[in-house]
Parts: C-alpha cells; sequence; structure tokens
DNA sequence: TGGATTTAATGTTAATTAAGGTTAAGGCGC
DNA sequence: GCGCCTTAACCTTAATTAACATTAAATCCA
C-alpha cells in the first residue's frame, strides 16, 4: 500500500516544517505550500488522499482554495486550520461532510486524530472506524470507544483518560516526559495544566489497580514510566 | 560494546560546549558541528547513532539538514532543539518515532531523556521493552519497576535509587569514581550534589544490609566499590 | 618511626523544599 | 441533571540541603 499524500498549505515556515516532519514521521507524506495562490495548482499536480489548509494565508484563503479544490473533487477531506480568533459560526459553515477543523494553537496529537478521522471518513463513508483493541496486562483497551476492560467490568473512560492511557501504552517502558505528555494532550504545560495531569494519573492508577503487574511509576521532576509485567 | 555517537549541530559555541561536555560525562561520544554546511559531511564522516540538530543555524537551518540525512539514513533518530518563537506557540507536541523536539531552553536532563528514548526505540522498534530482573545476592532487583525484593518484603525504590543501584551493580566489583556518578546522575559534581550522593549511599547499604555477603565499599577520595559475595 | 593531632572526606540523621497524590468541590456544556 | 474537565485544598513522598558524627588519610612532633 503507497502513503497517505497529504497537502498541507501554511505560510508560517518553521511551524510548517515542524507539522511536515512530525507527520512524516508518522509515515505520511506531505507536500507542503506556503502560497496560497499556488495552493490549487499545486493539488492538481500532486493529488493529494487529504487537505490540511490554514485559513489566514497571505493571496488566497483557506476557505477559497476549499472552494476551488470541491470543484475539482468532491471527496477529499479538508481540514481547516484556524485561529482562535476565527469565529467558529463562521468556520462552521464549512465543516460539513468531509471537511473538519482544528483551532491554533493545535497539538500534533489532534490532529493526527483528524486526519485519522478524516480518512476513515473518506473510506467507509460514514461509519465509525475499526476499532483496534490493546492489550494491557489482564486488561482490554479499546481506544476509540474509550473503553477499559478488566477482568470483571468494562469502564468507559473519558477522553482525557483513554488519551492518557494510550500515551502511556505507545511510549511503555520509556520514560515520558510531563511536559510531553502536558503538550501533547493539553496543549501547553501550565501550572494548572500540571495538576489537572496529577488527577488523570490517579485515575488510571485506580481503574488499572486490578493487575499489579501494571504500574504507572513516578519519576518526580521528570515525568512517568509506564511498566507492564 | 563500544559507545554511542552523537553528531551535534549547534552553532552557540559556549552552550555547545556545556551540552557536549555533559552528554561526554554521560559516557556518549559527541562529535560537534557549528556551522550547518557542514552537518551533512560531517555526518557521511562518522556516522552517528543519533543527531542532535538545533534548528535555527547558519548557512543551512536544521530542517534542510534533517532531510539531507534522511536521503542518506532513513532510520536515525533526530532530535531538534527549537526556539520558543520559532514554532509560533502553535505546535506543542512532540513526535513518537524517529523525530523529536527539545523547545529551547531546555535542561540536560530532559535532554537525556530524548536521547535515550531515542536510541531504545531505534534498537527495539515498536516491541514492548524487555523489562530486565537483576539478581543481586539473596535481593532481586528490577530496574524499571523500580523495586527490590528481599526474602521478606518488597521495597519501591525512588528513581535516583534505582539509577545508583543499577550503576553500582553494572561496575560491580570495580572502582567507580565519585565524580563519574555524580556526572551520571546529576550532571555534574558540584559539592551539594556530592553529599546528595553520599546520602543515597547511605540509603542503598540500609535497603541490603539483609545479604551480608552485598558490600559498598568506599574508596575514600576516589569512589566505591560495589562488591557481591 | 610511631603515636598524637589536624584535616578533609564521608556517614548518618534530620529538616526543608518542592513535586506529586488524593479527594472533593466548582463549572461548563450537552 | 449528568458527565467530564478543571481548580482547589490538603496530604504524602522524593530530593535536596543542613547539621553534626565518624573515619581515614595526612601532617606533625618527639
Amino acid at each position: 500500500m503507497s502513503r497517505i499524500k497529504i497537502l498541507y498549505v501554511e505560510d508560517e515556515v518553521f511551524l510548517g516544517k515542524i507539522v511536515k516532519e512530525s507527520l512524516e514521521s508518522r509515515d505520511y507524506e506531505v507536500v507542503m505550500e506556503s502560497d496560497g495562490a499556488l495552493a490549487v495548482p499545486t493539488f492538481k499536480r500532486i493529488v493529494p488522499d487529504i487537505c490540511v489548509l490554514d485559513v489566514m494565508l497571505p493571496n488566497k484563503d483557506g476557505f477559497t482554495i476549499a472552494e476551488e479544490i470541491r470543484q475539482l473533487n468532491p471527496q477529499v477531506p479538508i481540514i481547516f486550520l484556524t485561529a482562535k480568533t476565527q469565529t467558529s459560526d463562521l468556520v462552521k459553515g464549512f465543516t460539513t461532510g468531509a471537511n473538519d477543523y482544528i483551532r491554533k494553537p493545535f497539538s500534533m496529537e489532534e490532529l493526527i486524530v483528524r486526519v485519522e478521522n478524516a480518512l476513515r471518513y473518506k473510506v467507509e463513508g460514514k461509519k465509525p472506524g475499526v476499532t483496534e483493541l490493546l492489550s494491557i496486562g489482564s486488561y482490554t483497551f479499546h481506544p476509540n470507544r474509550q473503553t477499559l476492560a478488566g477482568k470483571l467490568e468494562e469502564k468507559k473512560l473519558s477522553f482525557r483518560e483513554a488519551e492518557l492511557l494510550k500515551l502511556l501504552y505507545e511510549n511503555r517502558d520509556k520514560i515520558i516526559d510531563r511536559k510531553d505528555i502536558l503538550n501533547l494532550l493539553w496543549g501547553n504545560d501550565s501550572f494548572f495544566n500540571s495538576r489537572n495531569l496529577d488527577v488523570y494519573i490517579t485515575k488510571l492508577r485506580s481503574y488499572l489497580k486490578e493487575d499489579d503487574s501494571l504500574e504507572i511509576i513516578t519519576i518526580k521532576g521528570i515525568g512517568y514510566r509506564f511498566v507492564i509485567g
């Protein structure tokens, strides 16, 4: 299977490169275009599987680009990146069908989730995606359904709980920096969010206490390490 | 096993020297390159295990260097050092996988954690880490879980305790220089950290006193020797 | 040279500080 | 109102620093 191709239109070059590298390290093929006026020609040339458009662009804004892309291809998913100040009402009008939007500042985690959702939507129509199952000790974790099934019962997890558990699981046996968790899940590492993380760690520990081979170890001043077995 | 080789591209020479020394004190081999244009040639010459690239460089920026390095070697982990302003505060995350980001200013602790994680990822791919068990006299030591199990009970160790014990164990029967311990665990050998080490030695001795065949011997003015049996 | 004395290094325990854990009470959107 | 997220309050623990004790090496002096 060939790689998923993303057209990414962004005028802030530094930000763009970081996002591009990030997506590429997750095995997406990314073509970045920094000039709004060239977005549509580039689209025609590369024929991407999905588009990520900054709304605020010089020469031609993201919405206009989207309209023109829709003429060419009514199916392709488009994700808008909007600044916080731009009214969500205006944006909502564009988020019908295959469109979605993310408010800046966003975390990579967020972008990845949206991209994956959009692709799933594209492939399967309206069906929710194939739900992967993760086996964590004696538990079964369903990241998309946000459920954690133990021996006795299945617990529904909230979004934050599920995201945190997923992150810990993906980085099991490694030290994860507190800051990284905060930035990935909350978008910044302010003091309050930091205390918030503590709360969620407590929650997960309590959910996972049925299996004592599972442990979220604190590394004070640095972060956590999730050990399994 | 030969030492891990790091290519470190940084134009701020003063900062660079500090970081270089710090990494070297932790037993990494560090090659520093201050000219962006020479980064790729240096890469070819030394063939490092991991790259740490400042993004803002004269002549050639870190991202461009990364792209060229990727042509040569798609696997090697790359860690970018970015100033806060360069990301416009918009992307807060990092990516698991071959790439990682650290915002300047960063702590050495942070860099070390990233480097070690990146290397582990490289070595083990996505496989869960093998959780090792070490047998120390009548004790069983679990470095990742930070537990030390004696005949009667299992004691939870703190991060520092576990790291120190691991270090002693890895160098058992050899004389370990105090300075080396301080540099490896604390990153420098200041007076205060030195007293700190004394405290942790006392703690470990007390934890290990169940088995008389284990002894942490002081070699005054030099360091310690951990003898087993 | 060898015992006494000084000195510096380390041992030990306790106090302090700062990070994180826990639980519960607001707050906000659906 | 309910569920989730956030904030707050209070508690616990790790890491550091400090204080004082001990030990070994270095120096001194007969």
